[in-house]
DNA sequence: TATGAGATCAACT
DNA sequence: GTTGATCTCATAC
């Protein structure tokens, strides 16, 4: 049986939740995507969270029903996708920081202006820019096209680590990778297991 | 391998 | 006017 889409009350729930579970999953857009294996949690407490100081044009859609994609512009340059998860008090959402490019790969180097499938997608702004994802995109509902996102079948091994690429709140470990993955925007550093007081791959 | 500039927009001081 | 949930390219070691 093929799996299961996901809908709304998947994201109806605590993003601290919602991320970990995102590890592994598929995400398409215009039959376009692949696994997604790296993601950010942002909480409305979170001082690195575009909803921490209230709503403004740009988040209102942070601030809307779960099930939704924020997109919003970084650095003037690049689009950030991120799913609208549900509202502790406030806001909150993922960021989708990485996937591996399974499908729809010409459509991808054509976009990028690349080659090399390990740069397609591994990065926010690389993601939305291989998927054709854009301004016009925030608020899109998640469960119809052109957006299409897959439970994963299995339970991978996820990685934890803390967010890379911010100012505020640097400390708080939530960014969850695909342990291993080849398709990660930057390496988790080194564990160490406290069992055997060996490395983890990066 | 590592650092630095530049691109360019919404929010904030 | 400055900063940021970024990326690419250039230049230096």
């Amino acid at each position: 049986m093929p799996p299961a889409k996901l809908h709304p009350p998947f994201f109806a729930r605590s993003v601290h939740k919602v991320a970990p579970d995102l590890i592994g999953a598929t995400l398409l857009f215009d039959g376009v995507g692949g696994r997604i294996v790296e993601v950010e949690a942002y909480h409305h407490t979170d001082p690195a969270a575009h909803s921490f100081g209230g709503q403004t044009p740009r988040n209102a859609i942070m601030f809307g029903p779960p099930g939704h994609a924020y997109v919003y512009r970084s650095y003037g340059i690049h689009w950030c996708l991120n799913f609208v998860c549900e509202r502790e008090g406030s806001a909150s959402a993922v960021l989708i920081r990485a996937i591996e490019p399974l499908e729809g790969l010409p459509r991808m180097r054509r976009r990028r202006g690349l080659k090399d499938e390990r740069l397609l997608c591994s990065g926010p702004g690389r993601l939305c820019e291989a998927l054709g994802i854009a301004g016009i995109h925030d608020g899109f509902i998640l469960d119809r096209p052109p957006f299409e996102l897959l439970a994963r079948t299995k339970k991978p091994e996820i990685v934890t680590g803390v967010r890379i690429g911010i100012t505020k709140a640097m400390e708080l470990p939530w960014r969850y990778g695909l342990k291993a993955s080849k398709f990660l925007s930057k390496p988790f550093p080194k564990i160490v297991t406290p069992a055997r007081g060996r490395r983890s791959d990066p």
